[in-house]
DNA sequence: CGGCTTTGACCGGCGC
DNA sequence: GCGCCGGTCAAAGCCG
Protein backbone atom coordinates (compact mmCIF):
# COMPACT_ATOMS: atom_id res chain seq x y z
CA UNK A 1 0.00 0.00 0.00
CA UNK A 2 2.91 2.26 -0.65
CA UNK A 3 5.55 1.83 -3.14
CA UNK A 4 4.82 4.39 -5.88
CA UNK A 5 5.71 3.77 -9.84
CA UNK A 6 5.62 6.12 -12.71
CA UNK A 7 7.05 9.38 -13.95
CA UNK A 8 7.26 12.61 -12.55
CA UNK A 9 9.15 15.95 -13.75
CA UNK A 10 8.29 19.15 -12.39
CA UNK A 11 10.61 22.12 -12.76
CA UNK A 12 12.47 22.32 -9.76
CA UNK A 13 13.65 25.82 -10.04
CA UNK A 14 11.16 27.80 -8.57
CA UNK A 15 11.66 26.14 -5.14
CA UNK A 16 15.66 27.05 -5.04
CA UNK A 17 14.96 30.51 -2.91
CA UNK A 18 12.91 28.87 -0.17
CA UNK A 19 13.28 28.73 3.58
CA UNK A 20 13.87 32.76 3.54
CA UNK A 21 12.32 34.48 6.36
CA UNK A 22 8.94 35.39 4.82
CA UNK A 23 7.56 33.14 2.09
CA UNK A 24 4.27 32.89 0.38
CA UNK A 25 1.90 30.32 -0.31
CA UNK A 26 0.04 29.82 -3.82
CA UNK A 27 -2.60 27.53 -4.78
CA UNK A 28 -3.18 27.05 -8.55
CA UNK A 29 -6.16 25.46 -9.17
CA UNK A 30 -6.05 23.15 -12.46
CA UNK A 31 -8.32 23.34 -15.25
CA UNK A 32 -11.53 21.99 -14.11
CA UNK A 33 -13.35 19.10 -15.80
CA UNK A 34 -10.18 17.74 -16.97
CA UNK A 35 -8.50 14.49 -15.71
CA UNK A 36 -4.58 15.40 -14.28
CA UNK A 37 -2.25 13.37 -13.89
CA UNK A 38 0.35 15.40 -13.04
CA UNK A 39 2.97 13.25 -11.45
CA UNK A 40 1.79 9.62 -13.73
CA UNK A 41 -0.56 9.02 -11.09
CA UNK A 42 -3.61 7.03 -11.39
CA UNK A 43 -6.90 7.61 -13.13
CA UNK A 44 -9.00 7.41 -10.40
CA UNK A 45 -6.82 10.67 -8.95
CA UNK A 46 -8.14 13.85 -10.08
CA UNK A 47 -5.80 16.73 -8.69
CA UNK A 48 -7.22 20.08 -8.74
CA UNK A 49 -4.42 22.37 -7.84
CA UNK A 50 -0.97 22.69 -6.66
CA UNK A 51 -0.04 24.70 -3.19
CA UNK A 52 3.01 26.24 -4.08
CA UNK A 53 5.60 27.66 -1.66
CA UNK A 54 6.15 31.20 -4.04
CA UNK A 55 9.33 32.91 -3.97
CA UNK A 56 9.82 36.17 -2.27
CA UNK A 57 9.43 38.61 -4.89
CA UNK A 58 8.22 36.71 -8.31
CA UNK A 59 5.70 34.80 -6.53
CA UNK A 60 2.48 34.77 -9.46
CA UNK A 61 4.68 33.71 -11.94
CA UNK A 62 6.38 31.32 -10.55
CA UNK A 63 3.77 29.94 -9.50
CA UNK A 64 1.47 30.53 -12.92
CA UNK A 65 4.93 28.77 -14.61
CA UNK A 66 5.08 26.23 -12.00
CA UNK A 67 1.68 25.05 -12.86
CA UNK A 68 2.61 25.13 -16.53
CA UNK A 69 5.24 22.90 -16.24
CA UNK A 70 3.02 20.65 -14.62
CA UNK A 71 0.41 20.91 -17.41
CA UNK A 72 2.74 20.65 -20.48
CA UNK A 73 4.17 17.47 -18.45
CA UNK A 74 1.05 15.77 -17.84
CA UNK A 75 0.29 16.87 -21.92
CA UNK A 76 3.46 15.47 -22.74
CA UNK A 77 3.25 12.20 -21.12
CA UNK A 78 -0.18 10.98 -20.55
CA UNK A 79 -1.04 7.41 -18.99
CA UNK A 80 -2.48 4.90 -21.74
CA UNK A 81 -5.00 5.06 -18.96
CA UNK A 82 -5.51 8.77 -19.17
CA UNK A 83 -6.98 11.47 -21.21
CA UNK A 84 -5.24 14.28 -20.76
CA UNK A 85 -6.92 16.93 -22.71
CA UNK A 86 -6.18 20.70 -21.74
CA UNK A 87 -8.31 23.57 -22.64
CA UNK A 88 -5.57 25.77 -23.51
CA UNK A 89 -3.41 25.83 -20.11
CA UNK A 90 -2.00 29.16 -19.02
CA UNK A 91 -5.77 31.09 -19.38
CA UNK A 92 -7.03 29.30 -16.60
CA UNK A 93 -3.97 29.30 -14.23
CA UNK A 94 -5.20 31.17 -11.84
CA UNK A 95 -2.38 33.16 -10.09
CA UNK A 96 -1.72 33.19 -6.10
CA UNK A 97 -4.99 35.38 -5.20
CA UNK A 98 -4.44 33.92 -1.53
CA UNK A 99 -0.68 34.41 -0.90
CA UNK A 100 -0.07 34.99 2.44
CA UNK A 101 2.89 35.87 4.54
CA UNK A 102 3.38 32.72 6.32
CA UNK A 103 6.54 30.64 7.96
CA UNK A 104 7.93 27.05 7.00
CA UNK A 105 6.05 25.15 8.73
CA UNK A 106 4.49 22.52 7.44
CA UNK A 107 0.69 22.69 8.86
CA UNK A 108 0.87 26.38 6.99
CA UNK A 109 0.87 24.89 3.40
CA UNK A 110 -2.34 23.23 5.13
CA UNK A 111 -3.16 26.18 6.50
CA UNK A 112 -3.52 27.96 2.85
CA UNK A 113 -5.01 24.85 1.53
CA UNK A 114 -8.17 24.63 4.06
CA UNK A 115 -8.29 28.35 4.11
CA UNK A 116 -8.03 27.44 8.06
CA UNK A 117 -10.75 28.12 10.53
CA UNK A 118 -9.91 28.90 13.61
CA UNK A 119 -11.71 28.45 16.78
CA UNK A 120 -14.69 28.80 14.24
CA UNK A 121 -14.40 32.78 13.66
CA UNK A 122 -13.64 32.79 9.73
CA UNK A 123 -14.36 35.70 8.86
CA UNK A 124 -10.56 35.85 7.74
CA UNK A 125 -9.82 32.40 7.23
CA UNK A 126 -6.28 32.31 7.40
CA UNK A 127 -4.60 32.58 10.54
CA UNK A 128 -4.83 36.04 11.99
CA UNK A 129 -2.00 38.24 10.57
CA UNK A 130 -1.01 39.41 14.18
CA UNK A 131 -0.54 36.03 15.17
CA UNK A 132 1.36 35.10 11.61
CA UNK A 133 3.63 38.09 12.25
CA UNK A 134 4.03 36.53 15.59
CA UNK A 135 5.14 33.23 14.55
CA UNK A 136 7.26 35.23 12.37
CA UNK A 137 9.05 36.90 14.67
CA UNK A 138 10.59 34.11 16.21
CA UNK A 139 13.83 33.03 14.74
CA UNK A 140 13.37 29.51 12.82
CA UNK A 141 17.16 28.81 12.58
CA UNK A 142 15.92 24.91 11.20
CA UNK A 143 16.92 24.80 7.16
CA UNK A 144 13.74 23.47 5.46
CA UNK A 145 13.74 21.65 2.47
CA UNK A 146 11.81 24.07 -0.36
CA UNK A 147 8.13 21.83 -0.58
CA UNK A 148 4.88 21.96 -1.87
CA UNK A 149 1.57 19.92 -2.22
CA UNK A 150 -1.17 18.43 -4.21
CA UNK A 151 -4.79 19.07 -3.50
CA UNK A 152 -6.03 15.68 -5.71
CA UNK A 153 -9.96 13.83 -5.73
CA UNK A 154 -8.88 10.62 -5.00
CA UNK A 155 -9.98 7.62 -3.69
CA UNK A 156 -6.47 6.35 -2.98
CA UNK A 157 -4.28 8.23 -0.27
CA UNK A 158 -0.78 7.97 -1.91
CA UNK A 159 -0.27 9.11 -5.11
CA UNK A 160 1.92 7.41 -7.44
CA UNK A 161 4.29 9.84 -8.08
CA UNK A 162 7.22 7.50 -9.59
CA UNK A 163 9.11 7.25 -6.51
CA UNK A 164 9.40 4.58 -3.85
CA UNK A 165 8.08 6.17 -0.36
CA UNK A 166 8.66 4.37 2.94
CA UNK A 167 6.09 4.79 5.75
CA UNK A 168 7.45 5.96 9.40
CA UNK A 169 4.37 7.36 10.85
CA UNK A 170 0.96 8.25 11.08
CA UNK A 171 -0.36 10.33 13.11
CA UNK A 172 -3.95 12.11 13.89
CA UNK A 173 -4.23 15.27 13.78
CA UNK A 174 -6.59 17.59 16.09
CA UNK A 175 -9.62 18.30 14.40
CA UNK A 176 -9.87 15.95 11.75
CA UNK A 177 -10.91 12.72 11.62
CA UNK A 178 -8.37 11.10 9.25
CA UNK A 179 -4.74 10.44 9.81
CA UNK A 180 -1.98 11.91 8.81
CA UNK A 181 0.93 9.78 7.21
CA UNK A 182 4.26 10.47 6.56
CA UNK A 183 6.70 9.10 3.90
CA UNK A 184 10.25 9.29 3.48
CA UNK A 185 11.98 8.38 0.30
CA UNK A 186 13.11 4.49 0.03
CA UNK A 187 16.49 5.99 -1.92
CA UNK A 188 19.84 6.03 0.22
CA UNK A 189 20.51 9.35 0.67
CA UNK A 190 17.43 10.94 -0.39
CA UNK A 191 15.62 12.77 2.47
CA UNK A 192 13.03 13.84 0.33
CA UNK A 193 9.88 13.54 2.35
CA UNK A 194 6.33 14.07 1.85
CA UNK A 195 2.58 13.82 3.87
CA UNK A 196 -0.48 12.42 2.70
CA UNK A 197 -3.72 13.38 4.51
CA UNK A 198 -7.55 14.11 3.57
CA UNK A 199 -9.09 17.23 3.33
CA UNK A 200 -11.09 17.54 6.51
CA UNK A 201 -13.55 19.10 4.65
CA UNK A 202 -14.20 17.38 1.98
CA UNK A 203 -12.62 13.87 2.43
CA UNK A 204 -13.08 13.08 -1.50
CA UNK A 205 -9.74 15.58 -1.51
CA UNK A 206 -5.90 14.28 -0.56
CA UNK A 207 -3.16 16.50 0.21
CA UNK A 208 0.32 15.59 -0.49
CA UNK A 209 2.82 17.29 0.64
CA UNK A 210 6.49 16.87 -0.46
CA UNK A 211 9.63 18.39 1.38
CA UNK A 212 13.13 18.47 -0.42
CA UNK A 213 14.63 17.29 -3.81
CA UNK A 214 15.17 14.10 -5.02
CA UNK A 215 18.81 13.46 -5.62
CA UNK A 216 18.04 10.67 -8.30
CA UNK A 217 15.35 9.83 -11.03
CA UNK A 218 12.08 8.14 -10.15
CA UNK A 219 12.50 4.82 -9.16
CA UNK A 220 10.45 3.43 -12.35
CA UNK A 221 12.74 4.96 -15.26
CA UNK A 222 14.06 2.36 -16.16
CA UNK A 223 11.02 0.98 -17.48
CA UNK A 224 9.65 4.01 -18.84
CA UNK A 225 12.75 4.10 -21.37
CA UNK A 226 10.11 6.32 -24.00
CA UNK A 227 10.67 9.07 -21.34
CA UNK A 228 11.83 12.03 -23.55
CA UNK A 229 14.85 13.76 -22.81
CA UNK A 230 13.32 16.93 -21.36
CA UNK A 231 11.16 15.26 -19.26
CA UNK A 232 14.06 13.24 -17.31
CA UNK A 233 15.13 16.10 -14.75
CA UNK A 234 13.58 14.88 -11.51
CA UNK A 235 10.47 15.75 -9.38
CA UNK A 236 12.79 18.45 -7.94
C1' DC B 1 14.43 -13.26 5.85
C1' DG B 2 14.29 -8.67 4.35
C1' DG B 3 11.56 -4.86 3.58
C1' DC B 4 7.67 -2.65 4.92
C1' DT B 5 3.73 -0.96 8.02
C1' DT B 6 1.88 -0.11 12.46
C1' DT B 7 1.70 2.30 16.56
C1' DG B 8 2.92 4.00 21.04
C1' DA B 9 6.69 6.66 22.89
C1' DC B 10 9.46 10.42 22.62
C1' DC B 11 11.03 15.09 21.48
C1' DG B 12 10.96 19.87 20.52
C1' DG B 13 8.42 24.06 19.36
C1' DC B 14 4.96 26.99 20.67
C1' DG B 15 1.20 29.30 23.23
C1' DC B 16 -0.72 30.36 27.52
C1' DG C 1 6.95 26.30 33.53
C1' DC C 2 3.54 23.50 31.75
C1' DG C 3 0.71 21.33 28.55
C1' DC C 4 -0.56 20.66 23.82
C1' DC C 5 0.50 19.24 19.39
C1' DG C 6 2.92 17.87 15.20
C1' DG C 7 6.73 15.26 13.60
C1' DT C 8 9.89 11.42 14.19
C1' DC C 9 11.71 7.20 16.15
C1' DA C 10 11.94 2.49 16.73
C1' DA C 11 10.28 -2.00 18.30
C1' DA C 12 7.21 -5.34 16.96
C1' DG C 13 4.53 -7.53 13.73
C1' DC C 14 3.17 -8.54 8.96
C1' DC C 15 3.81 -10.18 4.37
C1' DG C 16 5.73 -11.79 0.05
Amino acid sequence: MMSTTSQTNVNQSLFEEQDQISTQMGFIPFPPNQTFPPLGCHQSLKPIGAIVPSLSSETASSAANFAETLLSTAIQRPREDLTSSFGGGEGQLLSLNRSRVNSWAWEEVTDCLMGKRIGGDDNHHHLGVSSMKMKKVKARRKVREPRFCFKTMSDVDVLDDGYKWRKYGQKVVKNTQHPRSYYRCTQDNCRVKKRVERLAEDPRMVITTYEGRHAHSPSNELEDSQSPSELSNFFW
